[in-house]
DNA sequence: TTTTTGTCTTGATTTATGTCATTGCACAGC
DNA sequence: GCTGTGCAATGACATAAATCAAGACAAAAA
């Protein structure tokens, strides 16, 4: 695959820390970009998470399923955003998600001894993942905030104001996945609060 | 205060990384030990977290208080454990969530401009806080997919399962808190699974 | 000792949400 | 044109959980 397949994470991580030729060839080197269809799978449940993912364009929900066989979402990723499941990826153990493709999808994605090469290459890529993980660790810490103990109509007012872009780009079943509803509670939940 | 003070956190960073002894100066220096009585606050709504803390003993926790006054609480911390508003304090912006202490204290804490000066001083610091910052995802990860959607009586087999060492330390409306339940339903199913 | 305080339990009741079933609609494929 | 499919809306009903209230008990304070 040619070199620019990279050139949209290199640039994202230009705007964390600048990176010489050499830092970014190495990027391209490690990163490889690999095509999902919607509905494909980037990681299933009993798998091993064997890569950090980006997202160059496409959309993407990572979910537990439980008894019920709801689809609990922890996270969406668009494009310029990571999605990985960082338990199963940092310890190389089984992981009990999925990251599943909403919409057609391409990905760049590192192994995770590449990584480790990576880090040992230039500590450059540890500040730009130290600062990736303490993003990673924000948005979940906001997002479990919202969700424990909030009831439904504050979740989805939530989601509302802090996610714009993806409100027409979900549908209701996904979002309320997330907020931890079911689909049907979201519908009343919208049109009440449209009535007050 | 004395060089020792500092010596179980340098302790814990030695596990990831070992520290030259100069390493080992900077952290005496750029984290200060602080004592706290119970029911004093670390982090208060409104303030800027101002520091990263580190648990020497003692117990902390961090919550947000909703509309209805409940304490939806995030995260638990004792001995050797890490506990901060990563939002507030990596953006140093005002909180939204408040940090009390539940046991009296022995914290070591490092203000947002020391540990920048820690980062450029040597990249051990970042590998360190990046490491520090995975864990704190990979537990925010597993909480948050174990409160979304999963009935009270999982949640509290979970807290059971994964936190042994809090069960016996914190008292029913605390681990409510952090359920996601009130302290009368957390007592119903306790009821209700001893019996079954 | 008695009082106070905090924690847990238990019951009665209300409320929010889930569940199940049905309908309508838009859209894709034949 | 149909026909299937997926999604959203809505109603009827069941159920889980919150709420409100009372009482038991233990530990700490007076």
């Amino acid at each position: 695959m040619s070199m620019e397949a990279a050139q949209p994470l290199i640039d994202y991580f230009q705007k964390i820390v600048p990176l010489t030729e050499n830092e970014q060839q190495w990027v391209s080197e490690c990163f490889k970009p690999r095509l999902y269809r919607k509905r494909q799978f980037v990681l299933q449940e009993g798998d091993v998470c064997k890569y950090f993912n980006f997202v160059v364009r496409g959309c993407l929900r990572m979910y537990k399923v439980d008894d019920k066989g709801n689809y609990n979402t922890l996270q969406f990723a668009i494009e310029n955003q990571f999605i990985t499941d960082a338990e199963s990826f940092y310890n190389q153990e089984n992981s009990a998600l999925e990251i599943e493709v909403l919409e057609n999808a391409e990905i760049l994605q590192i192994s995770h001894s590449d990584l480790l090469k990576l880090y040992d290459f230039s500590p450059k890529f540890e500040r730009i993942f130290r600062i990736i993980s303490q993003q990673n660790a924000m948005f979940l810490q906001k997002h479990l905030s919202q969700v424990l103990g909030m009831p439904s109509g504050e979740r989805y007012l939530y989601f509302e104001q802090e996610y714009p872009q993806l409100v027409g780009r979900l549908s209701q079943v996904q979002i309320a996945g997330f907020l931890g509803i079911t689909s049907e509670c979201f519908s009343r939940i919208k049109l009440h609060i449209k009535n007050s």
